[in-house]
DNA sequence: GCTATTAAGTCAATCCGCTTGACTTAATTA
DNA sequence: TAATTAAGTCAAGCGGATTGACTTAATAGC
């Protein structure tokens, strides 16, 4: 911990990378294809059919992947294909919502094995993290019914929150002050003794909608969320993209208009919160989705005034969005109630012209994602899926031993 | 190229991956620290002193590094600290800005060795043509008198033009519709015998700031520059980001307000195009350079109506970056004369509150970049430096072989 | 001034994981 | 039935990082 600790260098690698980087590339070539034969890896993945014949024969020994029926098309030897073994790994995801909190079980292929949620006291995490804790327990427990090898395939826990994080501090009850101040990732991990990720609740839907969701596969994709605040989750390169501090995509507090500080946030046009205070609807009311969905079904006044508002706001984020990142598509999701997301998307058409807006496209410019209110404790579930699985630059470098 | 072409997944790796990324990791290690011992750098890289001890001396005969003195430093040995060779390798960067194209040639640490220019047809790229293989073979000599190892060294040849490329056809000439069309690349790429790069001028400019700029060694800038038009050079997880279609940051036609397609492009009021046309002056002038200068200096007042306009703008676009990037830095570079890039710098002060608002920040959250107009040349050359020598991840992969 | 200690760097053997090329197996085509 | 084609295995080889003992050369402490 001398003059060296400055100097500032990548990490380097050796065989261990290697093999742990061709891993994941069989287990994404299997993910995005479904099903393929050692010869198909081999040339998708460029290695030689030998190397592919070993790293299968791990995989499968490890219970990751599975050998299905042998298949005869034409010539040659009939092929073998393998496909990922759902029960090869699973992972927690905790979605911590002011009021509420979910916690989700996925297995390797982003199904929900297992769920449950609880309300949380807004200002005392203290107690908070007592009942998610229990909450964790209990789908940690459903879990183990399920598979015998539960605990040994667990490879760790996701925690989704509003973003975003370390602000100075704020006044306002609902960025959960006291929370952000807590050390909860240290106590969840002490409590459950699993490796714990962070995730602001973008991202976690833009990890959702990449395992099984409209982003599958897509390597440059920008998933817009409209929640109780707003944010967008960055998948770039086929990475999520979280900036230099964590915050990246919190566009919330984006300001409409250059005029400066007096101008108004994104948020207070284009978010649930801003719905519920146009509605004079509490925040905190146990009944809230179902009374938005019932007056987004009924075509109420005041919420179809709503969405021209939120609409006419968020059109242009997706045309300043699709300029800075030009994506492959824009994906939008909302906690809100299906209806009333859907009525937004069809409220933002048509869309602004844009650099996005080329003949030959292959995917439409904006999408609905999922509108599941599950959705985020199931991305933050699948990043800890993602970060033990899926090929990336930093599980090829040789880890950093001791801390830091 | 059956049904298996259709097969996406990631390349795989072996030893040969692992021994590029080392190689490029000891390299980018000496460029960011200096000077570094074997020792040093098996700290650093978290290799073995055995296996740093190999690479060195791998490149140590390819002419890469070279060693200095022994230092005594304490106990032990003295350790025998190695430096990057300057002429271990070359880059040809081609700029190409409408009337004007530039060539120079850089070193291994982004020094330039020789610079040309000369006029450019606006309408004829195939005159043009001639015009670029023959300023690149003007500065391609130049560099054969310096080093007799030149043509073996020379790495590549990165090209910058103005961008969006690929949209529907413009009818605004200053778009360089001629030049969109034309197949510049392969052209350069059969009249030099080089690996033809191309990037656009904002990512150039950004990619000049990560070699010998103020982005040196951040991984998280944004790069803002003000040209003939405006946009952004997006530097990501310490690699430049080009988006789904190579436009990522192209904000020029970032419409100012949600009011939609009759709404003001950024581009009309923060860019020297507009500057001009707010000056009356024709952007084909040959003096456009001086005569900006001297108004700038002399604080003319409509320049200064200008300055305000655009810093109003920008001063927008900044927080919008930090809002969706939540970059360290960002750095605002410019076309234009220091004079007039440093008033637009100082009347964007002060910046509109942002996430980026932070106690305890390392970096400025706006600072000055190079003004020198050589940089997008400069940017240009770097780029094919880069492609050889950092590390990155696609650096690992295998190569796919055959064409696609 | 001698010795112990510390750190840089080398040597030689080993290990790990991909590659190579020949071979086996099992299907279709002619 | 023979030729062809493709999947997959076998066993040796190879490249590059690792390991642990060793050498070298300095300072610190007695």
């Amino acid at each position: 911990m001398n003059e060296n600790s400055s100097i500032r260098a990548k990490s380097g690698t050796n065989q261990e990378g290697t093999s742990a980087h061709n891993r994941r590339v069989m287990i994404e070539a299997l993910r995005l294809n479904g099903a393929l034969s050692r010869a198909d890896l081999a040339r998708a993945t460029q290695l030689t059919k030998q190397a592919v014949s070993n790293i299968i024969e791990d995989l499968e020994r490890d219970g990751l992947v599975v050998a299905l029926d042998t298949v005869r098309k034409g010539r040659g030897q009939p092929s073998t294909p393998y496909r990922l073994v759902p029960e090869g790994a699973f992972a927690i995801g905790l979605q911590i919502d002011r009021h509420l909190t979910r916690a989700v079980v996925v297995d390797l292929v982003g199904s929900v094995l297992s769920r449950a949620e609880a309300n949380l006291p807004l200002d005392e995490p203290s107690e908070g993290v007592k009942v998610i804790l229990s909450l964790i327990d209990g789908v940690r427990r459903e879990l183990a019914g399920i598979s015998s090898q539960s605990e040994r395939r667990l490879v760790g826990l996701g925690v989704a929150m509003p973003g975003p994080f370390g602000l100075k501090n704020s006044d306002d009850k609902w960025m959960m002050p006291a929370w952000q101040k807590f050390p909860l990732l240290e106590t969840l991990a002490a409590g459950t003794g699993l490796n714990v990720g962070l995730q602001n609740d973008a991202a976690a839907c833009a990890t959702a909608e990449r395992i099984v969701g409209a982003a599958h596969g897509v390597d440059h994709a920008v998933c817009l969320y409209v929640g109780y605040g707003i944010a967008a989750g960055l998948i770039l390169n086929g990475e999520l993209y979280t900036g230099g501090n964590g915050n990246a995509g919190e566009i919330g507090r984006a300001l409409l208009s250059p005029a400066g500080p007096g101008s108004t946030p994104l948020e207070h046009r284009a978010s649930l919160a801003s719905l519920y205070q146009h509605l004079g609807l509490d925040a905190a009311d146990e009944h809230l989705y179902e009374r938005t969905d019932a007056l987004a079904l009924a075509e109420d006044p005041k919420v179809m005034a709503w969405i021209e508002g939120a609409a006419h706001d968020l059109r242009w984020s997706v045309h300043l969005i699709e300029t800075i990142f030009d994506p492959q598509t824009v994906i939008l999701t909302s906690g809100a109630p299906e209806t009333l997301a859907r009525r937004l998307l069809e409220a933002m058409q048509p869309l602004l012209p844009s650099i996005a807006d080329r003949p030959g496209r292959a995917l439409p410019r904006l999408q609905l994602g999922i509108t599941d209110p599950w959705s985020i404790a199931l991305g933050a579930a699948a990043e800890p899926i993602s970060r033990a699985f899926d090929p990336r630059f930093s599980a090829i470098l040789k880890t950093r031993s001791s801390g830091l």
